[in-house]
DNA sequence: AACTGTCCCTGCAAGC
DNA sequence: TGCTTGCAGGGACAGT
């Protein structure tokens, strides 16, 4: 599933392969894709216009043009994004294909294809002016964790007066953004600290614990590539797998032995709605 | 306001 | 073997 190091390592693809190009035509296959305005509004707002820059805030990723637009794109669960060469057989479930002007006498022309087969992921362009309305969910995001500076005072603020536990705070993308399911048990994994506490009764140390192993883990994670697991098979723009599912310490090891402290188990239970992985003995 | 549960959707795996 | 069922999960939405 796209997380933030997998958004991350498809931005910097986006970032060497789209950047400076010129969008010349635009093909929308399923409406469900451009769901938030419609067909016409993403051809109409991409045709002939020049990508000028890619960033990120959690999982979003989000285009510069050169007109008075931006384009969001959100993978979600099954998205992906390649480039490709022009006529290349496409992947089933090909929903949107940009044709791509070549950036200078060395780059051919490129496709970039979104595909998704489970089609909760979508394309939009949109007008930064009336992002409220607009783009809700962006323009309330919370903070990103490798773009935002981020301190242990500042998870005891965000955390305060807070009811949930602490992987629903993790999952809360209006409080910290780009942390989901994978991440949210690995990196509580190596703060030590189990998915049900409650933030409320965290000392600082914890805090700081915690803190340390977001940044740890979402930093290795990006060197990694991400992870890339049997189901959903993410790969970056280049087609490439990520590497960080080897550096898994409790995500998918259910049942089995912990390796960090070798002797508990991997517990598997249900916290905040969501299928839970944490070791019994060195998370407290 | 903040939290929880349900839904969207497809592919895959387990079980009969 | 071939069917059915359940599960995966990000975020919108409804309900509490």
């Amino acid at each position: 599933m796209p997380e933030l190091p997998e958004v991350e390592t498809v931005r910097r693809g986006l970032q060497r392969n789209v950047v400076g190009r010129k969008i010349l035509r635009v093909e929308v296959g399923r409406e469900r894709t451009v769901r938030r305005t419609s067909r016409e509004a993403l051809i109409d707002g991409l045709t002939g216009v020049r990508i000028t820059g890619v960033g990120r805030r959690g999982k979003y990723l989000v285009f510069d043009l050169d007109s008075r637009q931006k384009m969001m794109i959100h993978l979600r669960m099954s998205g992906r994004l390649i480039i490709a060469k022009p006529g290349a057989t496409r992947p089933a479930h090909t929903h949107v294909a940009m044709h791509l002007a070549s950036a200078d006498a060395a780059t051919p022309e490129s496709e970039l294809w979104f595909v998704d087969p489970r089609t909760f992921g979508e394309v939009v362009v949109f007008d930064p002016d009336e992002i409220e309305k607009q783009m809700p969910d962006l323009a309330r995001l919370g903070l990103d964790p490798l773009v935002d500076e981020i301190s242990p005072e500042i998870l005891r603020r965000l955390f305060k007066n807070r009811r949930g536990n602490l992987k629903a705070l993790l999952l809360n993308q209006h409080l910290i953004a780009g942390i989901g399911n994978i991440y949210a048990d690995e990196i509580l994994h190596r703060a030590k600290l189990r998915p049900d506490r409650l933030p409320g009764r965290l000392n600082l140390s914890s805090l700081a614990q915690l803190h340390a192993a977001m940044i740890e883990v979402l930093n290795n994670a990006v060197q990694a590539g991400g992870s890339t697991l049997k189901d959903t098979q993410y790969v970056d723009l280049e087609g490439q797998t990520g590497s960080f599912q080897d550096e898994h310490r409790v995500y998918g090891r259910g049942g089995m032995r912990c390796e960090t402290c070798g002797k508990g188990r991997i517990l598997t239970t249900r916290v905040a709605g969501r299928t839970t992985c944490y070791c019994s003995k060195c998370q407290r």
